[in-house]
Parts: structure tokens; C-alpha cells; sequence
DNA sequence: GCTAGATCTTTTGGTACCGAACGATCCATG
DNA sequence: CATGGATCGTTCGGTACCAAAAGATCTAGC
């Protein structure tokens, strides 16, 4: 994140936090949101919640393949297909797109940018030829096998601050917002 | 989500969830993760926090794209580009980008598409020639204003079944995060 | 003033990602 | 069998998104 400067006009009266990124902007923004808002009949609590889902969502993302996958030329997408293919085993595309959260369109040019790197295999069903299975070559279980320890380590580091309990709570939580959009 | 097969190798003593898609997978799926990989020493409560994190963020941002922004032709990130400039009046494309997560040459790009649909303007700023400002035009202003009422209201909608306290403690966890993640 | 370096934005090249359309395959019904 | 509808994976057109390089503009030091 760069250090910015303000426009002069519009910004009086609001938090002051030209410093910058000392890590409490986004509650000073928050601040600045009701100040801006707080006259209208708006949800606020619901406004952060989401809101803070996305932005942690993105931060936490952008950070994991820069300083963890992209040594190893995978993308967040990707590193996500080899972590389900190691825990669930080999699966078809359908249930490979649903499980990583990804459009089965999607899933196409990603296994694709994989097989290239020799990480995992297609293979037709022979029962139902409409089908195609996907499942880890021995490169791939190998790279997950390496990757993943160090990628839980980078979780850990991620959710620092926070007690087991917490953890536990905001998985919770986060569940029922799940549940919630998936209908 | 597709309701999808299974495969019949490598799936037994697994959580029985082939009903698919009640709500409650995610939940019978982080114990199968446990199953799987429950003797090798890792942190389990941090990598449900993180990846349900990225899992919701996920789902509220595809339904928010689907049911409430398409309809304006606005994708999440151009929503996320009016609603910074409304609440906190023009500014430089670097702080712009900053404010929005993104990066500053993503950032050209899609103002680039609000500009052609007449809701955002750019103006060279006198004093320093290489900044750019952004605000929004009359049309803008007042998408957002009649939008974000009910952007809002879909939010509420995503933290159903959470009381007022939970969505702040909610906030509160993912700020740590947020902030565990930028430095 | 000039020029080297710093600081902005945009451009570029490449992947990720979605929805919709397409083509192949399966299966139920006659 | 044949054939129409359902169900797969892939392709297609388009946007979003990033990192790195390029292109403008400003500013310090001479």
C-alpha cells in the first residue's frame, strides 16, 4: 500500500490519519463512514461485517502468493485444486469446480495451466465418457505434501492476535454468512 | 453449486454428505479435512479462520454480482470505486486504488469502464501534472445513492442469523486479520 | 537552467474468472 | 434401435486483476 496524499477540498472534519497504513485505518475509515452516513437509516453492523470479509479476503490472498505460492509458479486457484485433489482424493470436474468455489469454466483453463506443469492428470471416465477425472500426478502430491505445512504456517501467521477461541468463533461465524449466500 | 457424484475409490469413512449443498457441507467438510489429515501437526483452528474467510468472501461477492449489481451493469470492484468516491469525495488514483485493494495499473483499466458508461470523471490535477483526480459525475452520484440502499439491504441479508454483537465481534476478528495481513 | 533521480499514471502481457453458448455423450421412451 | 431431452466438459467473449516496464512530470543539486 502506498503512502497517499489528501485532497484539500471534502475531507475536513474526518478522521485525521495522513500517516497512513499504521495498520487501524480501516477502523478510522469506519469512522469516517458514519460520519459521512450516519444520517441515513443504513445497516451499519451488516455494513462491516461483509465488508471486512471481502477486504480481509482480498489482503490475506494477494499476501499468500506473493510471500508463499508464487515461488512455486502457482496461483491462489491453484495451490486451492491441489489441496482438495490431496484431501479428497481424485474427483470429476463438476465436483472439483464446486468444492474449490470455482465456475466449471473456470476450472477448465486452470486444470489446463496444471497439466502443463505436469501437476495433475485428466483422465475420461470410462463408464460415463461425458465425464473427466482429475487427480494429482506424483509432482503434485509431492509439491502439497512440501507446500502445505508451510502454507498453514502463513495461516497461523495470518490470524495472529487471535485466541483458539476467537478462531473458532469467527470460522463459526463466517459459516452462517456462507450459508447464507450459497442459497 | 451443482449437485455432484462421487467417486467410489478413496471416499469411505468420510463424513456421508451426497445429499449436497444443505448449508451444512462446509462444516462436514472441514471434519473430513481433519480425518484426513489429522495426524500430521497442523494448525487446525487458523486454517478453517483463513480459508472460511476466502469461502465467504467468495459467495457474498458472486451473489452480490449476480443479484443486486448486474442489473446496473456494475461489477464488484466498479461498486466498490463509486462507493469510496461517495463517501469520501474525490481523490488521486493512488489513493483511489489504495482505498478500493487494488492495484494502481488494475485501477486504470476499470475506471476506464466507468468513464465510458459516464458514471466516473477523471481530471489532470494543475498543481502536480502526473496526478490524476477521480469523482463521481451527476449520473454517478446518483446511482449510488439510489443503489447502495439496497446493496446494504443484501448485506443484511448475508449476516442473517448473526445478532448485532456478532457482527461487530465479526469485525472486530477480521480487522486483526486484515491487519496481520498488510504489514 | 539542466539533468539525474524520484514519483506518478498508463501500458503491456499474462492469468483468473464468469456466464452463456456449444458439442459430445448418455438415457428414457417409443 | 432411434431420437429428444438431460447432463457433462470445453470454448468463447468479456472483464477483472496483478506485476513489471514504460512514459510523463516534478524536484534537488549543481
Amino acid at each position: 500500500m502506498d503512502t497517499y496524499g489528501w485532497c484539500p477540498e471534502d475531507n475536513e472534519n474526518l478522521t485525521d490519519n495522513e500517516a497512513s497504513t499504521d495498520g487501524e485505518d480501516f477502523l478510522a475509515a469506519e469512522r469516517d463512514i458514519r460520519k459521512r452516513l450516519g444520517d441515513r437509516e443504513l445497516d451499519f453492523d451488516s455494513l462491516h461485517a461483509i465488508s471486512n470479509i471481502y477486504r480481509a479476503a482480498t489482503a490475506v490472498r494477494r499476501r499468500a502468493e506473493r510471500e508463499v505460492l508464487a515461488q512455486h509458479n502457482l496461483s491462489w486457484g491453484g495451490f486451492t485444486i491441489l489441496w482438495v485433489l490431496w484431501v479428497w482424493g481424485q474427483m470429476d470436474t463438476a465436483r472439483l469446480a464446486s468444492e474449490c468455489g470455482l465456475a466449471k469454466g473456470t476450472l477448465t483453463g486452470m486444470l489446463s495451466t496444471l497439466e502443463r506443469t505436469e501437476l495433475v492428470e485428466r483422465e475420461r471416465v470410462k463408464a460415463d465418457r461425458r465425464k473427466v477425472t482429475v487427480a494429482l500426478t506424483p509432482d503434485g502430491l509431492t509439491l502439497i505434501e512440501d507446500l502445505f505445512p508451510r502454507f498453514n504456517g502463513y495461516e497461523t501467521a495470518m490470524s495472529e492476535g487471535l485466541s483458539p477461541e476467537e478462531k473458532r468463533e469467527m470460522a463459526r461465524l463466517l459459516r452462517k454468512v456462507i450459508s447464507n449466500a450459497l442459497l
